[in-house]
DNA sequence: TCTCTTTATGTAACTAGTTACATCACTCTT
DNA sequence: AAGAGTGATGTAACTAGTTACATAAAGAGA
């Protein structure tokens, strides 16, 4: 092991150096190789080797080459915990995400990923299963091992975590949600609107007796905005909310209850595709024909909705598109420094099979 | 900032100390608290607050209160990059998946999350594309932010990511797979087998003719191992292959093949649910009767399989079982060095209303 | 009272990098 | 030929932690 001579007096000799003659086993077990060993190797000072690393053009050539030689000679990797320590770089981001199991979210991620490598950036992803207190727990862990920077979905609710993000000047947008004015940088699309475009789509077919099936409110920003979007609907159209959990399972069994009901509406607007699925699959097994006798709407337009039976009408949320700009935006303000402005997306109505016009 | 004196002999005066004064503005701009002005704010040593962290009871209890407040009040939190240095712990782990997009990995992701959180252990997840070359450079990447262990899908094509696991002595796991003679312990179940269950499942309901959808053999171990399970059938049986992307999309093309042959097949055997989702739905579309005309079967069981209409007929893949044993298996490995065992987990029918006996 | 522990705490060496500054060998001026 | 400028390289201080060892104080046993 490597023993550096740092004290050159002798009147105080100091304690000279620790035995660790007893565990010495250079033969094999030599451990991972480190800046030292290498310009040990190459005959030069760790200054040097460090340099052919980061300012290779004030090394000559001769030198950098026998360096480049003994690196790989010796599978010498830069350890990033010691670069760090120095730079303040890991060159890594967290993601904080409620869940994996929404397909919005995984593509949400994928062109994030990319986006971000795309600036020599790495991302970690964390899953909050939605709860603020587990999200704030959860920046903390990401806070200790190194991240750079933050990407959150949707306006968090524990006012720790914002504080958390004050205190340490880090780095941090929210995504999937669109507003101006908030504290953070919001780059996404407007939850409401995208609810507004799904309402009006089925109000301009003439639907006026709508179910509306929607995943939990508490704790969730994006649904709340959905449902608010659905505040300023037709004076005569009449709208039924059902509340249940975010998953296939869960649109089925909202679209179960919907048809127990006295009076059946001519649509039903789910406020998320995987709801959507769920409702169209039960009323095709109660023999209901969508869109004969109901109407079927979603909201986000995940990949595999444009294949379902009938193809689901639904609102196109640019999902692609916000993790590219959320990754570009974070980028640019972790490395220069430049807190990037809010960006909205607008929605589009995705038209299909699963709705039709009423009299 | 502080300032250590190391050298107190004065025989050799060595450059004193860099003079900062001109940026010294310690009034706000504080930065984060290190561990030393948590020691001077409490009035002690820099080994007592990182006894304080690391072995609390050798802490007199007025001293450990102390310094907990100081760091308190500091909002001081210890530097992973610095422990890092010290001990080679960074308390995360890198899984290496082919992509997000496809449920059946954010399932085992969030189960591996969960389980690996259990053990104080951190998941930064990198997608791959599914490209070998991709996967190794990631593997890099994640080595050089200092993961401590891996957790790979499938048997790696690259040579290259063998050979670095090997000299970097790295925990590595792999998992969707199941071969206990593999060099790397795998933690999964038997592809191959999952696909003679699903075959023995049609043929044992009388189907002869049966279409196999699949997607991309090359590059896709799970792929090749589910197709090699198939070649043990029946002696009657015929068997015609499908291939085409894995998305829901690649099912419905597949499908749409199918159906162009002269001789319509009594059975659809989709190799991945995603495909069978498409397949479904594009028979419906072309007003084929599932089960009545064909019946189609998948293999993974994804939750939302079970809420597809008809209901999907699948082979259970028990990756939340698989998540959690991996996450058990990786945390013991990196914190004991106690190299797991292989372990394999039995994939199971799931009978549902997809399929139906032929005569 | 003098050692002999035990307990609590401090000092400084240590981890693997980066980097400010010093130094040396050259070449180019004048 | 002396002085200045340039390029390449080395020395050691520096980052934020951990930890071996030293040491001080307090209580126990002789």
């Amino acid at each position: 092991m490597y023993k550096p001579f740092r004290y050159l007096c002798d009147i105080h000799p100091i304690r000279a150096a620790k035995k660790h003659a007893g565990t010495m086993s250079q033969d094999h077990s030599k451990k991972r190789a480190n800046l030292r060993d290498v310009a040990k190797a190459a005959g030069v000072s760790v200054a040097t080797v460090s340099r052919v690393m980061n300012a290779p053009k004030t090394v000559s050539q001769q030198t950098r080459e026998k360096v480049e030689a003994a690196m790989t000679a010796l599978r010498w990797r830069p350890s990033a915990a010691a670069r760090a320590i120095n730079s303040g770089r890991s060159r890594f981001v967290g993601a904080l995400v409620p869940t994996l199991d929404n397909a919005i979210f995984a593509r949400f991620l994928s062109h994030l990923e990319s986006g971000l490598n795309l600036h020599g950036l790495s991302l970690v992803v964390a899953t909050t299963g939605g709860d603020p207190k587990v999200e704030t727990e959860k920046a903390h862990t990401l806070l200790d091992i190194g991240a750079e920077g933050f990407v959150l979905s949707g306006i968090s609710q524990d006012p720790a975590l914002l504080d958390l993000i004050d205190h340490m000047q880090i780095a941090t947008i929210v995504t999937s949600f669109f507003d101006p004015n908030y504290v953070l940088p919001t780059i996404g699309y407007d939850n409401a609107e995208a609810s507004r475009i799904a309402l009006a789509h089925l109000e301009g077919q003439g639907h006026r007796d709508i179910a509306v099936i929607h995943g939990p409110k508490s704790l969730n920003d994006r649904t709340r905005a959905r449902l608010q979007g659905l505040g300023d609907h037709h004076p005569d159209s009449a709208l039924t909310f059902y509340e249940t959990p975010l998953s296939t399972r869960g649109g089925c069994d909202a679209a179960d209850m919907v048809l127990q009901q006295a009076r059946r509406p001519t649509a039903i607007l789910c406020l998320s595709d995987v709801l959507a699925a769920g409702a169209m699959s039960e009323l095709q097994r109660q023999g209901i024909g969508v869109p004969d006798d109901i109407s079927v709407m979603g909201i986000d337009d995940l990949p595999s909705s444009e294949t379902l039976y009938p193809a689901l009408t639904t609102v196109h949320l640019p999902v692609a598109s916000m993790g590219t700009a959320a990754a570009d935006a974070l980028a640019l303000w972790v490395e220069k420094g430049e807190k990037p402005a809010p960006r909205r997306f607008g929605p589009e109505l995705a038209l299909r099979a699963s709705t039709r016009r009423v009299s």
